[in-house]
DNA sequence: CGTATACTTGATTGTGATCAACGACGGTGG
DNA sequence: CCACCGTCGTTGATCACAATCAAGTATACG
């Protein structure tokens, strides 16, 4: 194996243009300050300690750090990760826009690292106001639960994948996933213009397979009309032979 | 594949003998009611709906079922897991003494199964009682977020195991973790006293491999006078090179 | 004592890993 | 605009870990 060295630094840029506001979020609805009422954003804004900007390739965090604030992602990709000391990597989750990142305090150090695929934009709560915030608007505590049950599941799907899918299955399912995000973040695009910018050794370390063997998966879906990629790029074609390939349970929610 | 049609009634017998007493919980310390100071355990006692026996291989919720009550496990073993249309099941977690199960509320779905595996005995708490505790004891709300993000910590672990290591290091990864979390139950245990009571099977579906091939990879292990196994009885005889074998990464907290 | 469940072991197969080389594309600097 | 280089992707040959198929033995349990 022996990968990269992960070498990339901590770069998280303080956004010099001015802050968007809470008040006006488009991806509000799908963030932690859903549950807030509109009337008090203004308010909820305040606990927001900053907005940064992560360029692509980035670390937000590393393995083994301490981290004090916790995060939306506003704009971007982010992924999460996990590293074995033989340099083995496994993606654990793709963050997309409206996703909390939310870190366990300062006293505890988080067990996986964060890193930028495309540059991204996102709002820092400091941990002791988002400890403040909770206690103020117990609203937002009822949808922190609600949002890591959600994650909670998709993880147990992420496991049932990996553990028991083949290669083909397992891929078919990630796609379904993001593409049904992406329209989830964009109800209006056309499907035939979602696409995802994941190079195949992304793909492979999510999925636990090879990039070499994601490659020859992926010239089969080209071959039959089911993707499109290329640099970076994967475009989906027929969602419906997607579905019939994933070999989903009935009860994926 | 095509195995067992997953037809276990669901059975959850309300206990007969007297309910045990938050007050003098021997596991409080592990479960959700850790947070809550001594003078109030009375209190939250009425919170719990019943207390509740499991018989082994009876299922406590099904995929796809509405759940309107939350457990802690008090005594015994419950499996948590999914299965494929095809028949394949991943076990996702095995819960102990202390673990939480909880629901989502009533209205939404649950996306997989559990099962005991030992006969056990569950505390009941109805979703709508639950939610008047944690709006009355916000302490208790933050104890369930720092459980909810332990399981996730958890899951990331095991998603990494199973997409990225081998078979022999994902099976001493979770004897490893299984031991830890039984002396955390029962610290005065003698370490060759401790005994996981799963089949290989049960094995087998955690880790993402086939029963066949935990068999043989326990005979190698036994061979090694690392682990002992007999019916539905594994024991760690040499935890020291468990953790040679299972690659563990550095912070895996 | 008989039957079901759990486990073992051998033979064979196959999916996906590994090794290796090459090709395409995009970005950068001259 | 072109040459260069690094990243990303492709393809073929070979290998290995674990799956599958198939019988068998032990153990628990009724």
């Amino acid at each position: 194996m022996e990968r990269r060295a992960n070498d990339g630094q901590l770069q998280l840029r303080v956004r010099t243009e001015k802050p968007t506001l809470c008040r006006v979020c488009p991806i509000r609805n799908l963030a932690l300050f859903e549950a807030v009422e509109d009337g008090l954003l203004d308010w909820t804004q305040n606990f927001r300690s900053q907005q940064y900007v992560l360029d692509a390739r980035r670390l937000l965090y590393r393995e083994g750090d301490f981290v004090a604030e916790s995060f939306t992602l506003f704009q971007g990709w982010v992924m999460l990760y996990k590293m074995l000391p033989d340099g083995k990597r496994q993606v654990l989750r793709f963050a997309l826009p409206g996703d909390f990142l939310g870190s366990r305090g300062d006293e505890i150090r988080v067990n996986h690292s964060a890193v930028a695929i495309t540059q991204s934009i996102l709002c820092g709560f400091p941990q002791d106001k988002l400890n403040q915030l909770f206690s103020e608007r117990p609203e937002i505590v009822t949808r922190l639960i609600s949002i890591q049950q959600r994650d909670m599941t998709q993880c147990y799907d992420h496991v049932m994948s990996v553990g028991q899918k083949s290669a083909i299955e397992s891929i078919a399912c990630m796609m379904i996933d993001l593409f049904e995000r992406c329209l989830e973040r964009d109800p209006n695009v056309r499907p035939e213009d979602v696409h995802f910018p994941l190079s195949q050794e992304e793909v492979a370390d999510y999925a636990g397979i090879t990039l070499v063997h994601v490659s020859r998966v992926f010239k089969e879906l080209r071959d039959k009309c089911v993707i499109d990629n290329g640099h970076r790029k994967i475009r989906i074609l027929d969602i419906e032979a997607l579905h019939k390939i994933a070999n989903l349970g009935v009860h994926t929610d």
